[in-house]
DNA sequence: AACGTTGTCGCAAACGTTTGCATAAGAATA
DNA sequence: TATTCTTATGCAAACGTTTGCGACAACGTT
């Protein structure tokens, strides 16, 4: 390949006779150059095909307008939604992206965020690592990049938050089974301390106490890892109970699917005898017979706020109070594994 | 945030009495510099937490060390799985990555391939997207860096392509049915001259040939956009015909998996009467009732090698013979939709 | 006629790093 | 002892861009 090096600032001057600063100046619209002579210069850029050398000016100005992102699993449709949302808003906001897997991996998940700021990223959005426990390295960081954290977050750092209405979500989701007259409602969910896991666990507590319904510990399963395989493991049990429950609330759509699929092989109703809801609105849920009550989560709003939650700390630093939790807001999507005409 | 500035080789060459030029090389562990003086300068750095700013290094030496990678769409499947694999080798090599998505829109694309030369990325990775016709900006581009395609390539663009044996898969699927004894095989296919498609097509007319099976226009048909609902449509089609096909290869999982839902409204037994293969194995395709036959792409292997050689064109230029195409070979998976114990 | 104002433009420094060349001291050789 | 060879270090330029400051006209104003 002929490397013919790209046109600089110096080459244009030197073409026009002027000097060095008035050619950048032109091209930055500076009020200090006259009209004409701005038209000329562009003209000249246009016709060499000139563009900025950003990493002259990044060098230069300390700012990159590099976004870094850091997420545990790339290949996994919610955060590839929630990717799609970030590239659409920085692209939009005239930023790039550059992206990391921790592939769940706390010390890689260290290592990527120290190469990212020395790298001069602008700012940084994340998405926790399971078990990310060694905070102090990220809080190291935190004192010296902007960060947003977006679905799975941590409080114990002090940073804007960027997640969906977990709580909410499944206290709508559980509420919905009782409408339909459910009384026996079980939940499958993560045993680890996940964020995301707690938090619509309470939503399912608050909903059957907000509804008079007795909480039984035999029809709350959790399980390390909240898969398929795990889902229709936990609904085996669920049928070998004397007592069966006659709705299940799985905090992932895989696990209900799992669930649907167990339910399947032992010749059980679905909704009648068992309703099940999942959460995710992954597109399992429509391929599944039946279709899949699941809650809806926005993943490219997500990641349009987070972008937006950074860009303005990057844009003004002093705002130190404006830490916050944002709520994105999801909707169940009723479907026929929960519902009859 | 207390923005605080980041430690540099001055501040390490003053705090040690030496030139900055020593710190550097000793850093680098240049030979002309002493092992003494370079333990203690290693020493100091680490105790500082010095980190070069990449920044004014790329900015020097011309060298970014970054890939540009651009896609049609993100949050596909089996494009993050190939995400995946160039995140990983990338990172493997030392290599950081930045990911752009031309969302299927040539002009975005075009644009999105200037920023990123602009940039200044050491090479670019790129899947084109759909109806990709102007083919000049790209060209050019490939004068000044070096470039790979994969998945959806052109041979109209004269640099390495990975891409899977699309040819060969085609006709090993369609073959294996076959083998079961298939004698009227229906494909469906897209309209537009994609690359993929008529890779595909080419496949399926080589195995009927090779068979001697006779080729039937009435049951190869095409859509411009091959989804979900377009294979139901599609299916539907073939349904009414005189004389139904015994077996519907679609190029894709999606719309296998529409053509499986529309027989199972018309109650045809899978595979019995009409036994159906999709391609790319998605997720779906082992959710759907019953399991489908689909052809598995290493998605991550096409990533890594995309890498492998996109690295190899960066790191020695002149090699300009090397450019090739590049097939991974994929393998049938045989499940419910086209078989029986 | 002297002054201030305004409009254009150039000079030069700065950002942090790498690297060719020069330099100094000491070691080895003649 | 004088010379050449190592070894270890410093000087300064260069990469392309932005920007504070100063220069210099050409004005209009007292």
């Amino acid at each position: 390949m002929a490397k013919k090096r790209t046109t600089t600032l110096k080459e244009l001057a030197n073409e026009l006779k002027l000097s060095i600063s008035t050619v950048s100046r032109a091209l930055n619209d500076h009020p200090d150059i006259s009209p004409a002579t701005k038209e000329i210069v562009k003209n000249l850029a246009k016709k060499k095909h000139y563009a900025p050398n950003l990493f002259a000016r990044g060098f230069r100005s300390q700012e990159t307008h590099i976004l870094g992102v850091i997420v545990p699993n790339i290949s996994h449709l919610f955060t590839s939604t929630i990717l799609k949302g970030i590239l659409e808003e920085a692209e939009f906001r005239g930023y790039r992206v550059i992206i990391s897997e921790s592939q769940n991996n706390e010390s890689k998940q260290i290592e990527m965020l120290k190469t990212m700021t020395q790298f001069g990223v602008d700012g940084i959005l994340m998405s926790l690592a399971k078990k990310t426990a060694a905070l102090d390295a990220i809080l190291q960081i935190l004192n010296h990049k902007p960060m947003v954290l977006f679905d799975k977050v941590s409080d114990k750092i002090p940073c804007t938050q960027i997640v969906i209405d977990e709580e909410e979500a499944a206290y709508n989701a559980v509420e919905h089974l009782i409408n339909l007259g459910k009384k026996r409602i079980a939940i499958l969910k993560e045993t680890e301390n996940s964020f995301n896991s707690e938090k619509r666990y309470a939503g399912y507590l608050r909903a059957l106490r907000n509804n008079e319904i007795a909480i039984d510990e035999k029809i709350i399963l959790s399980t390390e890892d909240i898969s398929l395989k795990n889902g229709s493991r936990l609904t085996r049990m669920l049928l070998s109970l004397k007592k069966r429950p006659d709705a299940i609330f799985a905090i992932t759509d895989n696990a209900a699917i799992g669930a649907i699929k167990a339910l399947h092989k032992f010749n059980v109703k679905i909704p009648q005898e068992i309703a099940v809801v999942g959460f995710s609105n992954s597109v399992n849920s429509t391929i599944i017979q039946p279709a899949l009550t699941t809650v809806d989560q926005p993943g490219d709003r997500i990641g349009r706020t987070a972008v937006a939650y950074l860009i303005k700390e990057i844009e003004n630093p002093d705002n130190d109070e404006a830490i916050k939790t944002v709520e994105i807001k999801t909707s169940l999507l009723v479907r026929d594994s929960s519902f009859t005409a």
